[in-house]
DNA sequence: ACCCTTCCGTTCACTCATTGAACAAACGCC
DNA sequence: GGCGTTTGTTCAATGAGTGAACGGAAGGGT
């Protein structure tokens, strides 16, 4: 479905290291192969990334997959959504862990079976 | 498939307003009928639910579900669980912000197409 | 040069959770 | 009793996700 959260983990590992097999990019990401393969193919076909041979310019199988400069741009303003996204999750999250020691606070224990 | 989030999210529901139909709790989980039917049967199976008569005796339609002592004791242990969870995942939460704003830094502006 | 192994990206048939339209039961109302 | 409404229940269809299998290409050994 190539969610905002694993678009944003592709382009960051990519960046990282760009000589990733696709196998190892689906273990770092948590998804299978055949995701993984479909995600960087949605990218590449966006833009976002660039698939240059590894090693000379025959047809070969190993790519390394560069982020273009609008893969640059797009992987930041990501960051951006990310940062607003999880500060509000967060809150959220506060907001729930206070209500849930409320609820414990009011049913000290129910001892019998 | 049940997780322990919509679990939770069901017993809750549930304890605080019985008489919701299973349309409403639908409403309320975010997921379908269908899914919503199939979480509370299986509740109800395992004794964590019972579903009662809405206002007579005879077979009818609209339920009343009941949390059961045992459901009640494990709404409570859910909560402790996810008290637990969720300040990992706050912890988690607040590193990733970290990264991504030092990132930001780090790029401060690509302004050329 | 040749074969064989290994590693890569790519594909696609299968699985399985999820959906929501359709159905049947049971009520209230007239 | 009849009718419309509301409820729980079912199940065929959908669609995302998986991973085994395939073919291509490099590397190594002889």
């Amino acid at each position: 479905m190539l969610t905002d959260d694993l678009r944003f983990k592709a382009l960051k590992h990519v960046q990282d290291n760009p000589q990733l097999t696709q196998r190892e990019l689906a273990g770092l990401l948590g998804v299978s192969l055949g995701r993984t393969n479909y995600c960087l193919q949605a990218l590449i076909e966006k833009g976002l990334l660039k698939a240059a041979n590894f090693r000379n310019s025959k047809n070969k199988r190993a790519y390394m997959y560069k982020l273009t400069p609008s893969g640059l741009r797009e992987k930041t303003a990501l960051a951006v959504r990310f940062i607003k996204r999880k500060e509000l999750e967060r809150q959220a999250l506060l907001g729930e862990i206070a209500e849930l020691q409320r609820e414990l606070e009011q049913q000290p224990a129910e001892e019998k079976a």
